[in-house]
DNA sequence: GCCAACGTTGGC
DNA sequence: GCCAACGTTGGC
């Protein structure tokens, strides 16, 4: 990430993101009903940094995984900073950390806001046969981090092939 | 359901 | 610190 680009913790400049989600979990439609949603369940230390890392205000894409096809279905944006997540310490929850302690907790979550939905979806494999796209994380080999930066162009690019 | 490519855990 | 075993992710 770019120092510079930091004041203290608050960063000025707006960084896009992409997280992904099954839609059989939580889709963008499921986003698009309940407008703002808790994003619960990171359990990876460096999908969580990244986390740490987003700001209000800050796009999202949405990416569907796991489906079919996967791809991008849509946009959200950053609502709340992160904060530790409540379902690690509900031994209900599947995301239900013994390890995490109250005092020094291990994960968090942010809030996203329901931004759009696209008609039709940014397939991965439209991610990975474009040229513009070189260098995408999300489609980098053995890439399994469900909270990535994008870089602008490559969001723009991306919403330039949803559009077209 | 399969399995490659990861990340985490725990014995040593 | 090493690394084998295990669990998870996610495309297919």
């Amino acid at each position: 990430m770019d120092r510079e680009s930091f004041t203290g913790n608050r960063r000025r400049k707006l960084v896009p993101w992409l997280v992904k989600s099954e839609p059989s979990v939580y889709s963008i439609e499921d986003l698009r009903r309940d407008q703002v949603t808790s994003w619960e369940g990171v359990r990876n230390y460096q999908a969580r940094n990244f986390m740490r890392d987003m700001q209000p205000g800050d796009k999202v894409l949405f990416y569907h995984s796991n489906a079919t096809p996967p791809g991008v279905a849509g946009i959200a944006q950053v609502r709340k900073r992160a904060y530790p997540d409540p379902t690690q310490f509900d031994s209900a929850s599947p995301y239900f950390d013994a390890g995490s302690k109250n005092d020094a907790p291990r994960w968090d979550l942010v809030e996203v806001a329901f931004e759009r939905a696209f008609e039709r979806a940014v397939t991965l494999e439209q991610l990975r046969s474009d040229a513009a796209l070189a260098g995408l994380l999300v489609t980098a080999r053995g890439s399994r981090l469900s909270v990535v930066p994008v870089s602008d162009a490559h969001f723009a690019r991306i919403v330039t092939l949803a559009e077209s």
